[in-house]
RNA sequence: GAGCCGGUAGCUCAGCUAGGUAGAGCAGCGGCCUUUUAAGCCGUUGGUCGCGUGUUCGAUUCACGCCCGGCUCACCA
């Protein structure tokens, strides 16, 4: 029955089948189709530092072994050229059968583009001057089953970029740039933390309470425990309990998860970079937030410009521009939003503007509609964004002559916001009073109702020094720092609907 | 969640306007070929046309529903 079952399985693809074909072929020969490991001498990016600068035809006696994947396969009878790719790179092999013997040419006759095989031979140039690898010896690795993309259009189904990566990472080249991007990105980050004495933490991704943004949550449930768990939306109640216990600079770069809409610019499990030091505040995280980009910037890409979807981004010049909301609303709406207070005179304008928003949003959501819609996108040089009403900000300290503002900036990038910061409320008694107000009409989704984190509250009445905290989206900095479109290109397996059977 | 666009061979794409049992290139397979590189030349296999229902003598093509993806919008960062 079994037998039958996999039979059947076998036929969908004849591809497959007769690779599969080949496999046993090669195992009655003798070959050993899934050998344990190969010894290499060198990789691919290694040979061609060392013999690039060779003449064609030019030969060395010097005798190298390397590992890798077929790419390509060129035959012409009793020789043959392929390409293969490790790595770090990708190298033609030449292969002859009065140098291999007609028994093991036979065998790397049954060979096909994406195979791994271990290679040794000498190192030469063609008459085009093409470094290769003249094969004395070659030793199947592993054997592939399943065809890969041509080589000429390759991959381009996104659907299937995204669902299948390893496919995407071998056959589109900047692919790799991006992750590898993405990695040196966060290596800078821990670096230049690291360097001013930060100090790296975990705190839970599984929360019983949600906190420190205000999106919904993902509901999940401990079975030994019997309990209803949220994954976190924000490490930020956590990070500043540490400030409290007196972790002066701390920071985390790890995912939070959202149970909102996907987008271009929205995963529901997403990066964020968040970075707290006591007795600074929003203008310390300002001049830390310039630093740490920049430091990436020359870290990362070596110079301070870039180009993110056509605009050119000079992130050099500093420091970088800062204007108050209201400010940016009157510039580029014309309209004076500090002396319109009411609902209804917001709405008003909202209207006039051409702004959606839905029935029940608040004040403050709709002066985020209006800065999205007129002002965010012509953000496009590095931009702080400062003085944000307070009822939209209930973890952060009220500016000191005006308790309707806080101490709060945002970054813009390319038109992006790329992070968020403020003086931290340390007042427990206000902040109760804020989480009080926010938890009536908060909406966390699954007929659950929001809470106030009261131990956070106990925390606070420790004592929480004056502190500074700095958020920043680290999938949407990679998305600028490699000209990404959509947050899905900057993410190795970005969410997707299970795939139909 | 809404609107628009898409899903045809392993990959990249035609065909659908005007219904008549599906085509190319590459890959594969067989043959020739010992410096090719999108190798070449000759021959050739390969498809539940995303899934389902309906209309029709007949559906890849038309209609409706569903699944998956992309873009825009909404929610959010």
């Amino acid at each position: 029955m079994e037998g039958e079952k996999n039979n059947t399985m076998s036929e969908i693809n004849k591809l497959i089948s007769e690779r599969k074909q080949k496999l046993e072929e090669l195992r009655k020969m003798g070959v050993d189709v899934y050998p344990r490991n190969f010894a290499t001498t060198h990789a691919i990016s290694q040979i061609r530092e060392k013999y690039g600068t060779l003449k064609a035809e030019e030969k060395t006696g010097e005798t190298v072994s390397l590992a890798g994947r077929i790419m390509s396969l060129r035959g012409m009878g009793k020789a043959s050229f392929a390409h293969i790719k490790d790595q770090t790179g990708k190298v033609q092999i030449y292969i002859r059968e009065d140098v291999l013997g007609a028994g093991n040419y036979g065998i790397f006759k049954r060979f096909d583009v994406g195979d791994f095989i271990g290679v040794m031979g000498k190192v030469f140039s063609t008459k085009t001057g093409e470094l290769s690898i003249q094969v004395e010896k070659l030793t199947l690795l592993a054997k592939s089953l399943r065809p890969l993309p041509e080589k000429w259009h390759g991959l381009k189904d996104i659907e299937t970029r995204y669902r299948q990566r390893y496919i995407d990472l071998l056959v589109n080249e900047q692919v790799k740039n991006v992750f590898s991007t993405r990695s040196l990105i966060i290596q800078a980050v821990r670096k230049f933390l690291d360097n001013l004495g930060f100090l790296e933490v975990e705190t839970p991704m599984m929360q019983s309470i949600v906190g420190g943004a205000i999106a919904k949550p993902f509901l999940t449930h401990h079975q030994a425990l019997d309990m209803e768990l949220y994954l976190r939306i924000s490490p930020e109640l956590f990070l500043k309990r540490l400030v409290v216990g007196g972790l002066e600079k701390v920071y985390e770069v790890n995912k939070s998860f959202r149970n909102e809409g996907v987008s271009t610019r929205h995963n529901p499990e997403f990066t964020m970079l968040e970075v707290y030091q006591a007795y600074s505040d929003y203008k310390g995280m300002m001049d830390l937030c310039q630093k740490v980009i920049l430091f990436i910037a020359k870290e990362v890409l070596h110079k301070e410009e870039l180009v993110y979807q056509k605009n050119k981004i000079n992130l050099g010049k500093t420091p970088w521009q800062k204007f108050s909301l209201y400010e940016l609303l009157k510039e580029h709406t014309k309209i004076d939003f500090t002396n319109i207070h009411g609902l209804a005179e917001i709405r008003k304008v909202a209207d006039r503007l051409d702004v959606k928003y839905k029935k029940d949003s608040p004040k403050h959501k709709i002066l985020d509609h209006i800065f999205e819609a007129y002002v965010q996108k012509k953000l496009i040089q590095p931009t702080f964004v400062l003085d944000y009403p307070t009822e939209f900000s209930p973890l952060a300290k009220a500016k000191k002559d005006n308790p309707e503002l806080v101490e709060r900036f945002e970054l813009f990038i390319g038109g992006e916001e790329l992070a968020n910061a403020y003086s931290e409320l340390n007042d427990p008694v206000e902040q109760r009073r804020r989480m009080e107000k926010q938890v009536e009409d908060r909406d966390i989704g699954e007929g659950r109702e929001a809470e106030v984190d009261e131990d956070y509250l106990r925390a606070l009445e420790y004592g929480l020094p004056p502190c500074g905290g700095l958020g920043v989206g680290v999938d949407r900095l990679v998305m600028v720092f490699t000209d990404s479109k959509s947050i899905r290109d900057v993410i190795l397996f970005p969410h997707m609907r299970k795939e139909a059977e």
